[in-house]
DNA sequence: CGGCTTGTTATGCAAGCGTATAAATACGGC
DNA sequence: GCCGTATTTATACGCTTGCATAACAAGCCG
């Protein structure tokens, strides 16, 4: 009766990045309300008992899981600008689209990113990781467009720069949530036109062209 | 010993309103998952039994939340410019600005927001509330647009119209969202002044001076 | 191959949740 | 002024949650 269930013993940090996993499967799929902490054990193939194990409590285990998503949406949006060695005008608009379309426009990429930032406010350390993530992505996004002016020459000062950022970074980022949120209102690959036709105005240069 | 407490009877209309507001500055304040119907009754000054005999569930208050949330950002953005009949291009600079100040652009609004957002995605019910009030918000944006580009000599045909529409909507979301999650790392006034100046370089029609 | 460590399961607990229902009282109509 | 009604309170129930702890076994080390 009531046998006791076979286990395998697993790594150190194989088990934790399941735990993140199953985590941020359950926090897309119902919300962050949907990721107890039996849902999670269930989906990562363990008992609840075991969470305990390697992470102090369950916000921890959120605070990593969302450390995670950010990190990997970043990552996705930047990693392929190493490929093809092409022009920065060219790797801007590739930039700009990326983010408009899969994997990184997606409703359960979204939806992990809304349950986290609804939690953001009440938890400090969320809203840091959020910031760090942000101030990150806009960083890399000046580099890119530093890079862009530059070919055009049409340097910019350390202020200029900044703001085209945070703007080039609101058009993406707005464009990425109505995509996200109400995906079957555009076209395939509309909101990656009107997204690289935007910033393009924005910045006076064109980016749509093969241009050299 | 242990008197019943004392209470007033309110008429249907001012009870339900005061539960859906106290609703709102529990989520605005812990999150949707500090809004306990507890929480929202010792809010309200009520007891948690009566939330039921105005709601059929929780979920429905939340429900009667949000749309009160959506109604009001979209009202607050637009009641203003029936103000001054000044001139298209004022009132389009005039309504971006005021969708980057306060009190739109305000945290506890977005705590709002994202808490609801975050929810949507396993909820129908929210979402087509976001839905409805996203599309009105857009149109209302598209009919404004239409009437700059009218002034300005460059009527625009439906399918621009939209995606100027599209795009303007993101500038603006963007933007609000930075504004949001880290005004303090924008100076008073930045963020409209960076959105005036990108959605007139976005139309290519100027917005900034007092232009005719 | 037998013992030790520790990763893992199993079980339990107190708290808080949404909901249901009965009792009480405020208040308008007579 | 009193009664009837329906708003409001009070209490309880069943469930789920995060967390704590004890029992157990998998796998390495000798």
């Amino acid at each position: 009766m009531a046998e006791r269930r076979k286990f395998r013993r697993e790594g150190e940090e194989r088990r934790r990045q399941d735990l993140i996993e199953a985590t941020l499967d359950c926090v897309a799929e119902h919300g962050i309300e949907g990721a107890t902490l039996r849902a999670i054990a269930l989906r990562a193939g363990v008992t609840a008992g075991l969470i305990r194990h390697y992470f102090p409590g369950k916000e921890e285990l959120l605070q990593a899981a969302y450390a995670t998503i950010v990190e990997r949406m970043t990552q996705q949006a930047f990693d392929f600008l190493d490929d093809g060695a092409t022009t920065p005008r060219l790797r801007l608009a590739a930039f700009v689209a990326a983010n408009l379309t899969l994997p990184i426009a997606d409703a359960k990429v979204f939806s992990l990113w809304a349950g986290f930032i609804g939690r953001a406010h009440a938890d400090p350390a969320l809203s840091a990781v959020h910031r760090e993530g942000y101030l990150g992505f806009r960083d890399q996004l000046e580099y890119l467009l530093a890079e862009t002016f530059a070919s055009a020459n049409r340097p910019q000062n350390a202020g200029a720069l900044r703001r085209h950022a945070i703007a080039v970074n609101a058009i993406i980022d707005g464009l990425w949530i109505e995509g996200c949120m109400a995906g079957d209102l555009f076209e395939t690959g509309e909101l990656a036109q009107i997204g690289i036709e935007t910033v393009g105005r924005v910045l006076g240069i064109e980016l749509e062209g093969a241009g050299a």
